[in-house]
DNA sequence: TTGTGGTTTGAAATAATTTTGAAATGCTAT
DNA sequence: ATAGCATTTCAAAATTATTTCAAACCACAA
């Protein structure tokens, strides 16, 4: 059981609040895991492009094939596809495939971030 | 008032869901605006890296200045300095002086950003 | 089997982000 | 002034993301 000591020059008023927390180590413990961290930033990352989080809702306001899609945004079929991919590796949409079409839809996770993302 | 025509092929279970949304033009009007799309595309751009996801949630935990910030992750001030300043330019954090040292600390939004984040 | 329509993939070009270390800034005390 | 410390800024290099177009793939129908 060791000391916990803060090598560092800091101003009194966080050095103070720092102490209360248990130094560094304390905060750190405060934080979420790696693994948690990623996830959330792989997340964002997948939201980080308008045209992503326009599709992501549309598919939240319901499924659609890709040449919806493109109809809906003008976009090529290969940007489209894409930025589905993006969406699809972050977990956000998945899709089933219905005869020659592919339709896309937002998984569990993705409508529930959409539902916490309407807030910012 | 113009009849609602869609002039692509699509599947019929979409094409009937979405003649009842009012079709494309239907469904574009239920998304957010432009600028709500680029905003919340802009915050999670700023999350979209697992540093800034975890100095954002630090300093949630408490106001923190840039030294102590290094000396609880590792990393060269200069890199720091660069993933606070996509914080403060996307409105997350915001900071005060203290003698020679800033004070990094939340902003509201920050705040309510990192609440429904950590759901995810 | 051949063709057709929907979708993905690949490679090349471009653009944006991140890292790094050195130099600059700005505050504070001497 | 000058010096010292905390922080930012700069420019170059490294990395990653995005766009584009052509080619490939896949399911289906003739």
């Amino acid at each position: 059981m060791e000391e916990m000591v803060i090598e560092i020059e800091i101003p009194d008023s966080i050095r103070c609040e720092l102490e209360e927390k248990g130094g560094i180590d304390g905060i750190i413990e405060l934080l979420p895991d790696d693994q948690k961290v990623k996830g959330i930033a792989s997340i964002a990352r997948a939201l980080s492009d308008p045209v992503r989080v326009r599709v992501l809702f549309a598919l939240c306001v319901q499924p659609m094939c890709v040449c919806l899609l493109v109809a809906m945004t003008g976009y090529a079929y290969s940007k489209m596809s894409y930025h589905l991919s993006v969406l699809k590796e972050s977990g956000l949409v998945c899709a089933r495939q219905e005869g020659n079409y592919l339709i896309y839809y937002p998984t569990d996770p993705g409508r529930k971030v959409v539902k916490g993302v309407e807030g910012w």
